[in-house]
DNA sequence: CTGAAAGCGCTTACAG
DNA sequence: CTGAAAGCGCTTACAG
């Protein structure tokens, strides 16, 4: 900007007005700071901006997984609404690993993102209190905060997996099986819960043997096939917890030659395709992704006064065939 | 860091040397310093830092479509590489659009950026140039850049296709169609070359009226089937150049109900799940991110006495079913 | 409308 | 092993 400045025959701070678009600069001089500007190849660097303004630009966005569908769509939700507010997007992937996500926050933190949009993977997160405090908002998308209280967009797991059962419950079925990921996640314990709310309003007992709750696997997968499939009164229908069950119970089926009426909670692609279409409890990770940079953008304008807000954000049925089969 | 001093009781040079790791102090002094930091809730400033070592630790990546498969798993895969060197990734979508590749490219190169991997929208790139020369290393993934040179890595695609439409000969097909992107696309224009390529090596004349070059649309996927499938002598085989294409012929398949032996480049999520299996040639995105990502930090480390290098990843050819069906 | 001075929070280069 | 001074490249606050 000094050799700007030089070459240009003006002030360093006639420059600055320049690069920043201010109105009041002589047209002589805006012209000849804009020739030196492009014979110099200048461009304006950042840092010492940031380092200046106080704020940097960017914003976190701390996934569980870059590359997997879901967080990719709401990634791309999120840069969208970022670029309208003149912001770059810092992603990283947790990998499900707390350590992971602590480091990956705190390094965000010290390149002073403007805000943070996090997909929790530890179970505590009061070591964002500090950066909180300090005037970094932090909002939590799809799984609350371990231990501190904050905004926070969430699908509504319970409801959606409550349609989901009480459409396979319309379609005759009585003994409808459950696969979901461990207890300890959130979601994961919504859905059943949605589950066991279907099952209550119809009044058919809860039965712990239709029940799974483990970490997807193929294997793991299959052993829950087994119980739900080989016992004397099998299950004739089944809700799928999550997209990679949903995958391996399809795989698994396909290796039987079993039929079951079956629901999947998430979409997957390609589920129109396959014979019967798969019938599902779809999310909307672009809304969801939406949603929180949104509501981060309304924070980092100022907003702050009230008390931390929840969005909840709809699950919808898509029937297309598996989830519409028949009780025999 | 002025504070932790003045906490500590130490120098601001002191607090620098413990904050970097540096060995050369004290124990004493490095407790107070720690606890200073601890209780002050001191974070680096990262601008700062930047500013004054010239080097911003990330790494800018632009892409078509951060939500599309292919580009989430080459992106997490640059993640994963660019964690080992301790470096944060900015991505980008260029939605095709030159001009956002544009503006993207530059945004990440005034935020200093310590290189950038660029899969190309726009067919000119020149106006990396100056950026190039100062030093910002750039390697091109997916594509060729438009008119400079540069290191890229790319796909085999003639390779590819041209096995594609071998292994479909190999089952006894003589009409084998081919619909691809538009022409003016770099890897639609390889993967017709192997189409051809192909056919020539069997003594299969060439004809235009098997091959459609368009961009991919459900409208336009429909008009090529007709073509291909109602004339008098209708192709019995069919490669599709991508895997939107391949998406939207299976949906129009489906609905025609009609059999056709078919092998798409670039995998789809569940195409083992169909009926028959979807047989591929699979593209491999993580290995273009990781190898792109290691040229990347190899140039940015000062490797840059060579001239630019192409890496040629190559495609492979995934029976499942659907490349398999024999000619009628 | 224009510019000179100070300062953002670090690291570098140097001295002790 | 420790620290005082200068400076990275901008913007802010102020004066003219």
């Amino acid at each position: 900007m000094k050799d700007v400045a030089a070459s240009a025959g003006v002030s360093l701070k006639t420059v600055s007005r320049v690069v920043n678009g201010e109105s009041n600069v002589n047209d002589d001089l805006r012209a000849a700071v804009l020739e030196a500007i492009a014979a110099l190849g200048f461009r304006r660097n950042a840092s010492a901006r940031e380092l200046r303004q106080g704020r940097s630009g960017t914003v976190g966005l701390l996934l569980e997984d870059v590359a997997d569908p879901f967080y990719s769509i709401l990634s791309r939700a999120v840069e969208e609404i970022a670029r309208d507010h003149g912001t770059m997007v810092f992603a990283g992937s947790s990998a499900e690993d707390a350590d992971r996500e602590r480091e990956l926050a705190l390094a965000f933190c010290e390149r002073r993102v403007d805000g943070l949009i996090v997909v929790p993977a530890g179970t505590s997160h009061s070591y964002l209190l500090p950066e909180m405090r300090a005037g970094i908002p932090v909002v939590f998308v799809d799984r609350p905060p371990g231990d501190i209280e904050a905004d926070m967009i969430l699908t509504d797991n319970r409801g959606g997996s409550r349609r989901g059962v009480e459409h396979l419950l319309s379609h005759g079925h009585r003994r409808i099986g459950f696969i979901g990921d461990a207890p300890e996640i959130y979601t994961a314990g919504e859905r059943l819960r949605g589950y066991r709310d279907a099952l209550e309003s119809a009044g058919i007992p809860f039965s712990d043997d239709l029940v799974t709750q483990a970490p997807p696997s193929p294997a793991s997968t299959a052993d829950a096939l087994d119980r739900l499939l080989d016992g004397p009164s099998p299950a004739t229908a089944l809700l799928c917890g999550n997209s990679r069950t949903t995958v391996s119970v399809l795989r698994e089926l396909a290796r039987r030659s079993t039929r079951l009426a079956l629901v999947g909670f998430d979409d997957v692609e390609l589920g129109d395709l396959l014979q019967p279409g798969l019938t599902v409890v779809a999310q909307d990770p672009g809304a969801m992704g939406a949603a929180a940079a949104r509501l981060l953008f309304q924070r980092i304008a100022g907003d702050t006064a009230g008390p931390p807000q929840t969005v909840t954000i709809g699950a919808r049925l898509i029937p297309r065939g598996s989830g519409e089969l028949p009780a025999p």
